[in-house]
RNA sequence: GCACCCGUAGCUCAAUUGGAUAGAGCGUCGGCCUCCGGAGCCGAAGGUUACAGGUUCAACUCCUGUCGGGUGUACCA
């Protein structure tokens, strides 16, 4: 089933096609055919007429009489007016939102359609390095590139999602420097998981290296955890049989939190995994004059053809890409197109996703120029860049002792948070007299999870990925606003409708009684319900999961507002009930659809 | 120095990519529980969209400049 907008554009398509003097144009009038910004409005405007009088020479209110009076016979529009300078208000027939909520009740994909012309997509997010603990600087890649992955594939598009690991840098220098001098045998035998990560707390403490400059840190004991590095990288075999060693328990220390995560990711091919093809990139890069030596390093000039030749230079120019350094070791940008070249081979992507912070975003620049340069000009590139999460005090988000916030406890804390909402909740609601049953632990725990991860996961989404945002438990598990609590709130109103009702979702779902839409509140409710494929489409386009949560706030508003006017179970007349009965399953199912594209989960009652 | 991102209500954020009177939540003020879940609903106040120009029928959005904040700037990834 066409989306509502397109039904509506294709209406006014022949009729543009015949009044613009440039058909090229055509396109551009229709994508101004838009839901109404205000309801008071209509439903839909089209902003076309101003832009075609232009064009044609009219008076913008005139032509767009003139094109209303061209609409035909039909069973979609009730009214087109003008209104303003132009704009034409479209308000829709009862009877075609009835059939068309129909048809999306019928529907397991809600009317949502697949893309006419599936692409090939490679998703690389996440990106942790392994050998330490998983902690908040990982949290937005996994979250934002785990829901654009669900997005693109619900649409019908090929996706691999790749999570480009840190298994190849100075922190197995640390554990193999570790593991020869501080090992407890008993220990790794017993659990080596534990005992690496007890290792590597050891090392870096004892050489006082912090999480960010454990690269850069001096002491002698760092300059032997990086000899342990360089060692490993030049195939010193003592070396790589331990990172051969470490790798299954680094691994299995990052799994139970992609766990609680719930996210899977297709493929974890690391850095590890190119490093036998760096030395060809490097001569492939020579060979075609595409890089050149400067100062005794292998470099690709700048985008402008560049590479400065004194400071001066330097200060002015962007930087050129490095690819092998004066010691002969290769760099990150050296590993990037490398894993660009497997990629390619691999997987053929038209759309290469990179879910990246946004303080990469020069290096992105420069490796997809030197990527095309290459020979992937035909791959589109894409860095899809996110801000910092900050504290409330509006610097990088850190534990009260300055630490690095670890996601395990994070978790934790969001879980426990989950569960003391749910307990206020209870016995609020037991105060009031409810009738609330009493859940075992194992579903009380299952609800404080549900509501916490979804919090954490929703607040991530909810903006604009680019720019930072401030993490805050409060905000994020409240209980009024666009958070994930009010969602899955509204879901299990629904839910404890039918329970109520003692009415058989499969069973009513197999029979759908029809639909009608008598009062404003259900009128408002069934054109926000329509626009579900819209809002997914435009999410999917943008790369932007917010446009989702905005749909899912103003669903549930919508659906609040039905709520409260709207008597469902003790509705005036069975047909009524039923119909309304139709509206509530949508709503639950609309929201666990899109609940779910961005990866959080439902609950039946909370 | 140069480059990129940002500046919207007291606070946290939107604004369907150039469309009508710039919208939400929190907070503030005022209503609503014999009623399907009050983790709720209805309403009010609150704005020179940092500032100054420009383009356009139309600018928070595009261009130029200024101020303020953040980030990045070849041998760490």
């Amino acid at each position: 089933m066409m989306s509502l907008v397109v039904a509506i554009r294709d209406m006014f398509e022949p009729i543009l096609a015949e009044m613009s003097p440039d058909r090229a144009k055509v396109a551009d009038y229709l994508a101004m055919v838009k839901p109404a910004a205000n309801a008071d409005h209509g439903d839909y405007q089209a902003n076309f007429a101003m832009a075609l009088a232009k064009a044609v020479g009219q008076k913008p209110p005139e032509l767009a009489k003139t094109i209303i009076a061209k609409i035909p016979a039909n069973h979609l529009i009730e009214s087109a007016t003008v209104a303003g300078p132009g704009f034409i208000n479209i308000k829709l027939k009862p009877s075609h939102l009835e059939s068309r909520i129909a048809a999306m009740a019928r529907d397991e994909r809600l009317g949502v359609p697949t893309v006419a012309k599936p692409k090939s997509f490679v998703v690389d997010l996440s990106g942790p390095n392994v050998a330490k603990p998983l902690h908040v600087g990982h949290l937005r890649s996994t979250i934002i590139g785990d829901a654009l992955v669900r997005i693109l594939r619900f649409c019908g598009h090929t996706v691999v999602g790749d999570n480009h690991l840190g298994d190849w840098g100075t922190q197995f220098g640390i554990l193999i420097y570790g593991y020869k001098h501080h090992r407890d045998d008993a220990a790794y035998a017993a659990d080596p998981v534990r005992e690496l990560a007890r290792l590597y707390i050891l090392v870096r403490n004892l050489a006082k290296a912090s999480d960010d400059d454990e690269d850069t840190a001096t002491g002698d004991i760092m300059d032997a955890c990086r000899k342990e590095t360089a060692k490993l990288h030049a195939g010193d075999p003592e070396n790589v049989a331990l990172w051969q060693k470490f790798m299954p328990a680094c691994l299995e220390m990052l799994r139970p939190i992609y766990e609680r995560l719930d996210v899977k990711i297709d493929h974890a091919l690391g850095e590890s995994f190119y490093h036998g093809m760096l030395p060809g990139v490097v001569s492939d890069l020579l060979e075609k004059g595409i890089a050149v030596e400067s100062n005794g390093a292998v470099v690709v000039p700048n985008a402008k053809g560049i590479i400065p030749k004194d400071d001066e230079q330097a200060k002015k120019e962007e930087p050129p890409a490095l690819i092998r350094k004066r010691d002969g070791a290769f760099t990150y940008t050296t590993t990037d197109l490398a894993t660009i070249k497997y990629r390619v081979e691999t997987w053929k992507p038209d759309v290469m996703l990179y879910v990246v912070d946004a303080r990469q975003a020069l290096h992105f620049k420069t490796l997809f120029a030197n990527a095309k340069r290459w020979g992937y000009a035909n791959v589109d590139f894409q860095h899809i860049q996110f801000g910092s999460i900050l504290g409330r005090d509006k610097k990088p988000y850190r534990t009260r002792d300055g630490g690095t916030v670890e996601l395990a406890a994070l978790l934790d804390e969001a879980a426990e948070l989950g569960l003391k909402k749910y307990e206020e909740s209870y016995a609020s609601r037991k105060a009031v007299g409810h009738e609330v049953p009493e859940l075992t632990d194992e579903v009380k725990r299952t609800i404080a999870e549900t509501v916490g991860y979804g919090a954490v996961k929703y607040a991530d989404l909810s903006g604009n990925r680019t720019s930072d945002y401030i993490f805050d438990y409060d905000k994020m598990l409240a209980t009024e606003g666009n958070t994930a609590t009010y969602m899955q709130y509204a879901y299990a109103r629904c839910r404890s409708i039918f329970r109520k009702g003692d009415i058989d979702e499969t069973a009513f779902r197999s029979k759908l009684p029809a639909v009608s839409n008598t009062t404003p509140q259900e009128r408002a409710l069934v054109v926000q319900l329509l626009k579900l494929p819209e809002a997914i489409e435009a999410a999917a386009a943008e790369y932007l999961p917010h446009y989702l949560t905005a749909y899912l706030w103003d669903l549930a508003k919508a659906y609040s507002t039905f709520f409260e006017a709207c008597p469902v179970l003790k509705a005036e007349t069975p047909d009524l009930r039923d119909s309304r009965l139709v509206l509530v399953d949508l709503v639950a199912r609309a929201i666990q659809l899109v609940l779910n594209l961005l990866g959080i989960r439902t609950v039946e009652r909370m």
